[in-house]
DNA sequence: ATGAAAGCGCTAACAT
DNA sequence: ATGTTAGCGCTTTCAT
């Protein structure tokens, strides 16, 4: 069972045509008759020739592909953000190589070299080190077109696609406060470093540093917290901050419980992303399915998760396949040869009401 | 700001050495002399050399690349098999290409042309038409390593990693009618034909038809369902049969709702997708958040939403990853020019217990 | 509008 | 162990 490939100079001979010719009508290049494009695409079709992108792309340098680095393809974000591109990268015709980082630098420093290697016309990462990405400084400065997902690289002047975090977290902070909520906690994942957000509380008391752009998300949705309460012109009691250290559910249940136990619980709890919601109704429903009437709940979900639970929380949900299109047609339009600065966009979540704002409190 | 590629010929150049002794050297290939391949080796490095898959490929015939074909990335089901795909996959140093098909017959068609055009090793398709695909077997003639998931196609002889569905929703069910349920109801997606239904019954009154493998995955489920009352010599009662015509949550609510109405209402519910699940999770919500107490619910979980819901409710998930780290060691294997008959591999999915069984009724 | 020929970057035969 | 040469399948000058 050996694969008998038909190319173009086979196509060539049984039209009695010069390989030239067959590649012209073959690949829609410059001027041929209209007869001789008729009868090559007969014998083409006949034979059932099928072409050689591999090839093509060696003469002309271009593969046609879009390398994509992800943090992990299974997680419903990354998944959806897929999705995005892809649509946008199928309809164009091109094709799509993917790779999972695992949110690790050195398995993004290897996909790097694997897309590059295999010659992808453009780069679509979703960078794991906010602070400096020598692989990625140095590709971009090879030629290699790219556009950057959900987080900004410090120096790396490329388009970027994220969500505007900061905003709309305060946003919603503020819907809590003005529904009358003065003790509103927040739960994110706030890293293991246990002085930083101290630091942050300190640096941000009076105003917000401007690199607020190269925080990492939970910090950013912190900080619309923070800008809610400031606007508010409400103290920050640092009790109300549940900062989880790792990204898991468990601690984010743990941390919740206690805010849960102790005497000044909060009236309103702010999960600054799906996991962290996850937990939070995780300890809400740890003895049984419902919640506290005297508890409104404002999560974050990025897990699709939302959807299953039924009234009582209200939801921020991320525009994860906008963001995926909006990556994927910068890129591609670099790669039609655009110039210009980077753009730098940030995309509005959505808002999803069930009503557990206004009816709490 | 042009890419300035580093070839071979340069590296060869720089070391003093042939274009063969380099390849060798960078290509890992045959013998070449210690010092050589160090003076090879720093020259390639200090130049920046980056080798040119595009360009190996053309001449070895082999990219080393993998095709994928999904249904949808974005869903989870597809998301977490992808991912299993691509651990293995990765594992190998080789690339994964990957598109979606929407279950549709033309994307599919679409997407294996795009991807034998980019020359793929080998494909792993999640047929989307069960009962003939000759774009599939044309390309499985024209010598394409091939795995499919989680269904078969007829007359296709490759590979083939699915989940076991009739054994284990005949188990699932079993341990219902073991609590002592008698009214069990089944809710599952069962297509537009109305008719297929009965005559479904009728023919597996006595006996379950010989192709049940090739039986869309809802339909194997219920022929689980079936088997199981078979076994413990129930007659089934056609009014527990919840046939939902669409792929929707909604339908599946509704669907439910109607059976909760009954008078004759089921004690039990066995649903046979992660859809159906929602929509009967939904149903049950539509006052509360509260299942009540004398249903028990078994749900297939192929969205990862039972992770959220909180106990009462017996789950079955699917050994997602696993299938896909199955199919692609399967893939690879044939690609190594492994030899033998195609495996046809059914992966038993996992039972969550969460207690509903037991305590009810 | 068509053909002849060169060559993309690399590897595989065949020499030496 | 290393060099020479041919050529993968295609596109692209440069002729005609």
């Amino acid at each position: 069972m050996k694969a008998r490939k038909v190319t173009i100079v086979e196509v060539a001979k049984g039209a009695g045509v010069s390989t030239a010719t067959a590649s012209r009508v073959l690949g829609k290049y410059g001027y041929v008759g209209k007869t001789t494009k008729e009868r090559v695409l007969t014998v083409a079709s006949k034979l059932g020739y099928q072409p050689n992108k591999i090839a093509r792309g060696l003469i002309t340098g271009r593969t046609r592909t879009i390398g994509v680095i992800a943090g992990d393809i299974a997680s419903p974000f990354y998944a959806a953000v897929l999705r995005g591109i892809s649509d946008v990268v199928e309809g164009h015709g091109l094709g799509l190589l993917i790779t999972n980082s695992d949110e690790r630098l050195d398995r993004e420093v290897a996909a790097t070299k694997l897309l590059r290697e295999n010659q992808v016309d453009g780069l679509i990462v979703s960078p794991c080190d906010v602070a400096d990405s020598p692989h990625l400084r140095e590709a971009v400065k090879a030629g290699m077109p790219m556009a950057l997902i959900d987080r900004k690289v410090r120096g790396l002047l490329v388009d970027t696609v994220a969500v505007e975090n900061i905003q709309s977290s305060r946003d919603a902070v503020m819907r809590l406060l003005l529904a009358g909520h003065r003790r509103v906690g927040v739960i994110a994942e706030l890293g293991p470093d246990e002085t930083r957000l101290g630091d942050f509380l300190a640096s941000t008391e009076n105003q917000l540093p401007e690199d607020l752009a190269l925080l990492s998300t939970s910090w950013q949705r912190l900080a619309g917290y923070l800008e809610a309460h400031h606007a508010f012109g409400l103290e920050i009691d640092p009790k109300l901050i549940l900062a989880v250290a790792g990204h898991s559910a468990t601690a984010a249940k743990n941390a919740a419980l206690a805010a849960f136990n102790h005497t000044a619980r909060p009236t309103a709890l702010f999960c600054a992303d799906g996991l962290m919601s996850v937990g939070a109704m995780a300890a809400i429903s740890a003895r049984g399915l419902e919640i506290p009437s005297d508890l409104s709940l404002l999560c974050f979900d990025d897990l699709d998760w939302m959807t299953f639970v039924g009234p009582g929380i209200d939801a921020i949900a991320q525009p994860r396949r906008r963001l995926g299109r909006a990556a994927a047609r910068f890129l591609l339009a670099r790669i039609g040869e655009a110039e210009g600065a980077p753009r730098d966009i940030r995309l509005a979540p959505r808002m999803i009401e069930r009503g557990s704002l206004q009816s709490i409190r």
